[in-house]
DNA sequence: GAGTATTCTGAAACCGGTTTCAGAATACTT
DNA sequence: AAGTATTCTGAAACCGGTTTCAGAATACTC
């Protein structure tokens, strides 16, 4: 099936291309009664612009590539679809691809979006570093959401993670919890390095000792706060609260404490960081931080749009909010 | 920044811009030398194609436009994963636009594909009419998954709902549950009738009654479990069995069950449909009916290639499996 | 009514690639 | 060595739009 093109159109119309593209775009004024034989035209051929060769000819494609980690993955697809709410009503549109968590698959999908010559690109998490952002964006607009770089301190939109992991803790401490475990996150992720020093930060401003043996390893998985738990009752080290180093991870853990005997928050109290839909639906529902990832992504379009514009545009840290709910009870 | 071009690239190798695509794309035998010049120059100045361009030229994209739902909706992203996965290693990408549930929404989402030339598209869910596809993609190769159309019965991958919904209550029923109530999901969602279609046929085989008092309505959301619960609850109309039509719903039932005092699955069965990660970590682990949406994302890529090399497709059926965990109990 | 300013419009160039076509260079026959 | 087949290669056309430019048509001055 040929597609109708501009010619197609002009011909009809009995005008030139050139005319028709004007008519079309509104570039610049044409007399009536040829713009009404070219809308007439465009309407009953059902044309449909090319939008390929649009970007090709204007050098902007209307489009903000978008990388996400994981799309499934609870805070990341929230970032997303407050990326996709802020873009609503601007004439931009999303192209989403999905690192994988992987750096090669970031790499080879940051390639795919700059060859498809996006006006601007939301990185979302991920691990690249700015050398490689900058040899592969070179001064493409980009913005990062839910990361902070200190190379790229003018465009980030992040939450302070150690103030959350602080919080979190700090939180338990005022319960009236000592024995405080964590569940960490991947190793080397930096929202799980920060949260882990949050965590840190809130025991020693509260003279509490740091017990390495309640410092447990995991990886954002709900598997992973199971296996924690798990190791941790087998090495019989008392403990009366855990934080999760997210909801996904929180979730396990308090199903393996409900194996090992443990009521939650009657014997132990929980407490998770994201606050993922489901966590409001947990028994009991989960106290949790909130990091307001919707809202992220939302500033994160902004921020795109603001340095398309040539606007300046600088970081902005969003702080979490602790919302407590009933997994945490005071002793 | 000026980008680098293939006419740059043959000005600095001294050969044509017709001999420097050639190498590039291996289209045709090339001199030993000048390839060797054309690589070198390549590498030198950075070249990367301008993908826009290529696409024009070609008539091809080499992307697959991906509709789904709602990113975040954990059962579509899971499909999602799939088609990421199919598509992994072939020389397609994918391109994500995102329905948000909403019709209008979702035809502007497959009229911006189409504008960008897809060379397929992957339907994933939705509620568009047969007839709004043919009149939007034309001849363009389309695929449904996760939805079964009968005018469209050639090209969708899907599970059987019906199936999964019968497969679900006879559970229920053979551990000697009779009074089973059903919480639906929204109203006129192809997937929440056939779910409840099955309900109704595995009771009617077991000649049980159809008590309409035990037909709850629901949104596949978790609130709406939980509003079901407790209408349910409210209208003391016995019951010991629950059947949710999405995992989501059945978290809802599960924590407002636990407000009432029920305990699951003591007091009262449940099951789930989707089997959503979270679900085998709630307290207790929840049975359900498995949908394999990744594997239906895997086919429904294998099925549009397939299109696009004009090879033979036809629909798929894939079965969910009942996922036995600690929900339900023989009574 | 001649001269100038404005508004319209089509031809042509352009965006950055791919592909056709025909001619040049080389290789193979006899 | 002449004739033919084969392999390379560059010029030019093309993909479907946008934009510049210069000329045509119209409107406005005095």
């Amino acid at each position: 099936m040929k597609e109708v093109t501009i010619q197609d159109i002009a011909r009809v119309a009995g005008v030139s291309k050139s005319t028709v593209s004007r008519v079309l775009n509104g570039t610049a004024a044409v007399n009536m009664a040829k713009k009404k034989a070219v809308l007439e035209a465009t309407k009953r051929l059902g044309f449909k612009p090319n939008i390929v060769a649009r970007s090709l000819a204007r050098g902007r494609s209307m489009t903000i590539g978008v990388m996400t980690q994981l799309i499934g993955s609870p805070f990341y697809d929230t970032v997303a679809q407050g990326v996709i709410a802020g873009l609503q009503g601007t004439h931009y549109s999303p192209l989403f691809v999905d690192g994988q968590w992987q750096r090669s698959d970031q790499l080879e999908a940051i390639r795919a979006l700059v060859g498809r010559r996006v006006d601007g690109l939301v990185l979302i998490g991920g691990d690249i570093s700015s050398e490689e952002i900058a040899e592969h964006c070179g001064e493409l607009p980009t913005v990062f959401v839910a990361r902070h770089l200190e190379a790229e301190s003018h465009r980030c939109v992040y939450t302070d993670n150690v103030k959350g992991g602080y919080h979190a803790t700090k939180y338990l401490i005022d319960k009236g919890h000592q024995n405080i475990a964590i569940i960490c996150g991947l190793e080397h992720h930096p929202d799980a390095v920060d949260r882990l020093k949050g965590y840190q930060m809130a025991l020693k401003e509260a003279n509490l000792p740091i017990n390495l043996n309640l410092v447990l390893s995991g990886d954002f998985s709900a598997g992973s706060g199971a296996d924690a738990i798990n190791s941790l009752v087998a090495s019989s080290e008392p403990f009366t609260a855990v934080f999760a180093a997210n909801d996904l991870t929180a979730f396990g853990a308090r199903l393996a404490l409900d194996r090992h005997g443990f009521s939650v928050p009657d014997n132990v109290s929980l407490i998770g960081f994201d606050d993922q839909m489901e966590s409001a639906y947990t028994t009991p529902p989960l106290t949790t931080v909130r990091q307001p990832a919707k809202i992220m992504g939302e500033l994160g379009v902004k921020g795109i749009l603001k340095l398309i514009h040539q606007e300046p545009f600088s970081s902005i840290s969003v702080s979490g909010d602790l919302i407590e709910r009933e997994s945490v009870k005071q002793i």
